[in-house]
DNA sequence: GGTCCACAGGAAAGATAGGGTC
DNA sequence: GACCCTATCTTTCCTGTGGACC
């Protein structure tokens, strides 16, 4: 059944990418200058999530790096990688200037200068989940390093500006905008129909059946993907030559489901307590999830740093906090429906 | 309108932990 | 091993805000 589980997973990058011609046109066209020697456009890649943003991001800086010989490239996850430090390290790893750099002893200002101080080939540094930056100053320190084309991946613009000084914000205004939509019911169809093709055996789903994904997918790849993974191999483990239409009614749930367990399996042991009540109890308002809090965990920390908590969670979009003040209540995000 | 209370979130200080240096 | 440096996490303190109650 499964010849190829790279395919399936939600981090490769095709050879080839359906319906997104233009957008990578676009970026292609902003880096271009790189196969002049001079720096390329910085970029901004917008959309919902699953509209393929990180995918062209990567598709199309490897692409580049096939037609210049001197180029370098990274990709830094700002939802892993959120903080000043680790924006730096990741980028310097992608040179590999951090042999001597140590997570608690080397001053940060130390991994600025080192990449300042960078003289080799052009460096693409994709940012993907920008918006997650707790320190978005980053972002004009890189704008200013010389060598560095930056691509920036995020959901929402009026998010990500809204947390940028008017500095910052006046040099990303003349950054090239690509927006991305959902895809639609065929564009879906196509993108997993070529997953299939790569990654499973010859007649292991039929049209019908990636219709069906793609209509429970609602525009969003990585669901798609995800639930396309997860019919694979529960047809595997029952050693079935193909995914019934059985298979995938067990299937959906469980891929909807993943990419919301997946983000909560990396909670730390307190936030987890505070989602599990949450998912448990339904929206609670912040004395009540508190107090139910304390009750579950041996060591409970300050009302802060709970406060602290939920606003992480809320930036991984677990939680959803609605009201001001008094008014503030905190509720699990739904789970992903077909209406979106 | 005044007071109380619950809440958010900023600022600063303290605690913690990893690594370097001597 | 003691001490220092640093990033990160946590706590404490504080201000501002808005709803509830009198």
């Amino acid at each position: 059944m499964i010849n190829d589980a790279r395919v399936l997973q939600p981090e490769f990058i095709p050879q080839e990418v359906e319906h997104r011609n233009q957008e990578v046109n676009v970026l292609s066209n902003a880096l271009k200058p790189i196969m002049d020697g001079q720096p390329g456009e910085t970029s901004l890649l917008l959309g919902p999530s699953g509209a393929g943003k990180t995918c062209i991001a990567q598709f199309t800086v490897e692409r580049l790096r096939e037609n210049v010989l001197d180029i370098d490239s990274q990709y830094v996850n700002c939802w892993q990688d959120y903080t000043r430090f680790r924006v730096l390290y990741r980028i310097l790893e992608g040179v590999g200037r951090t042999v001597d750099i140590h997570r608690r002893s080397t001053p940060k200002d130390e991994l600025l200068s080192r990449l300042q101080a960078y003289d080799g080939p052009h460096y693409v540094v994709v940012l993907d989940e920008v918006d997650q930056l707790e320190d978005e100053s980053v972002l004009y320190d890189l704008y200013r390093t010389r060598g560095i084309t930056m691509v920036l991946v995020a959901n929402r613009e009026e998010d990500l500006f809204s947390g940028f000084d008017e500095r910052l914000t006046s040099r990303l205004h003349s950054s090239v905008r690509i927006t991305f939509d959902k895809y639609h019911l065929d564009e879906l169809v196509a993108i997993l129909s070529a997953r299939a093709r790569w990654g499973l055996s010859e007649g292991a789903i039929g049209n019908q059946q990636l219709a069906l994904i793609a209509d429970a997918a609602a525009g969003d790849a990585r669901i798609g993907i995800g639930i396309l993974r997860n019919a694979a191999r529960l047809a595997d483990q029952r050693s079935s030559d193909a995914i019934t239409n059985e298979i995938l009614h067990e299937a959906i749930p469980d891929g909807r489901e993943e990419i919301r367990r997946s983000t909560a399996a990396k909670l730390r042991e307190h936030q987890r307590a505070l989602y599990e009540i949450l998912t448990e109890r339904g929206e609670m308002n912040p004395g009540d999830l508190y107090d139910a809090y304390r009750e579950r965990v041996d060591e409970p920390k300050t009302k802060r740093t709970v406060r602290n908590y939920l606003q992480k969670m809320e930036h991984y979009r677990l939680v959803v906090a609605e009201g001001e003040k008094r008014a503030r209540t905190y509720r699990p995000r739904e789970r992903p429906s077909r209406d979106g």
